[in-house]
DNA sequence: GCCCAGGGAATCG
DNA sequence: CGATTCCATGGG
């Protein structure tokens, strides 16, 4: 991919990317909207980032990163050597994917931290969108380090050292114990997600279950968000609304082994028709 | 199988 | 405005 750089920032340009579409669109919950309207600011792992779009070249610029950074992290975070383009036209197959991608053509799969996007889908469930990054908000804010562009997500071993009582300041109600038992399952060895990501997807879901508050929802998004496994795929109610409603045969033939990136679109469509 | 947990947002009357 | 509904999982 073609890319520049200038002073200390990256410009590229890419094709079938929107920030708000991918950024707000329920996949992570920790990319806060610039004031200036043209752009987000957020983390993965340790690495924060401010992203804009310049509205007259159409420029994505990657504000005070290296080179390196770029290529290291952010290409693969942003999933820049994925096709969409292709997959879009694949999924085109079907005339209700057809109308879900033209409608927001611009979502990607992010790349997430395991950790953090498992502890994120924990904490979503029966939850909405505001509330949980209000709970995700101030789990960093409060557990995770202090760096001069906001606070890291808390790793396994901070949380897991924790009592329910020190966690109830996050607000996250009866998901307490759940976010305790996945950070302890986890620094103990019991759960290793380096290990699940490579496992068959039924095996996975079985290890990904044997955390408290890990159900079938929550592990397919565990798998999908923060392991990449394109194949998952997440039934939440509106996706069930979207099964009922146009595919009460099944899904169609051509999302086979994208399901998940089928899904993105089919859900933003669905909440926003 | 059924209800509730803990809470804020969305929707309704 | 207040009342009701929504939401994914586990435990009683």
């Amino acid at each position: 991919m073609e890319y520049l750089i200038k002073d200390k920032d990256i410009w590229f340009k890419q094709k079938d990317f929107s920030l708000s579409e991918t950024l707000d669109c329920g996949q992570s919950f920790r990319w806060t909207p610039l004031l200036a309207g043209n752009g987000y600011k957020g983390f993965f792992g340790e690495n924060a980032l401010t992203i804009t779009k310049n509205s007259d070249d159409d420029y994505f610029v990657l504000h005070n990163q290296s080179e390196e950074q770029f290529l290291n992290i952010w290409v693969e975070y942003f999933d820049l050597n994925t096709d969409y383009k292709i997959l879009k036209e694949t999924f085109s197959d079907d005339e209700i994917l057809k109308k879900a991608c033209a409608f927001a053509g611009g979502i990607r799969l992010l790349k997430q931290d395991k950790w953090e996007a498992l502890c994120s889908f924990i904490i979503s469930q029966n939850n909405n969108i505001p509330r949980i990054k209000g709970i995700i908000n101030r789990i960093c804010e409060e557990f995770g380090i202090h760096k001069k562009d906001g606070f890291t997500f808390p790793s396994p071993e901070k949380i897991s050292s924790l009592t329910l009582d020190e966690l109830a300041s996050i607000r996250s109600g009866f998901r307490a114990r759940y976010i305790l038992d996945a950070a302890k399952k986890i620094t103990s060895g019991e759960i290793n997600l380096e290990d699940i990501s490579n496992m068959e997807l039924p095996q996975a879901r079985i290890e990904l279950m044997k955390i408290c508050g890990v159900g079938a929802k929550v592990a397919e998004c565990a798998l999908l968000y923060g392991m990449y496994r394109v194949e998952a795929f997440p039934i939440d109610v509106w996706i069930k609304r979207v099964l009922a409603n146009y595919y009460p045969q099944g899904l169609p033939e051509c999302i086979k082994g994208y399901e998940g990136i089928a899904q993105q679109y089919l859900f933003h469509y669905i909440r926003n028709l």
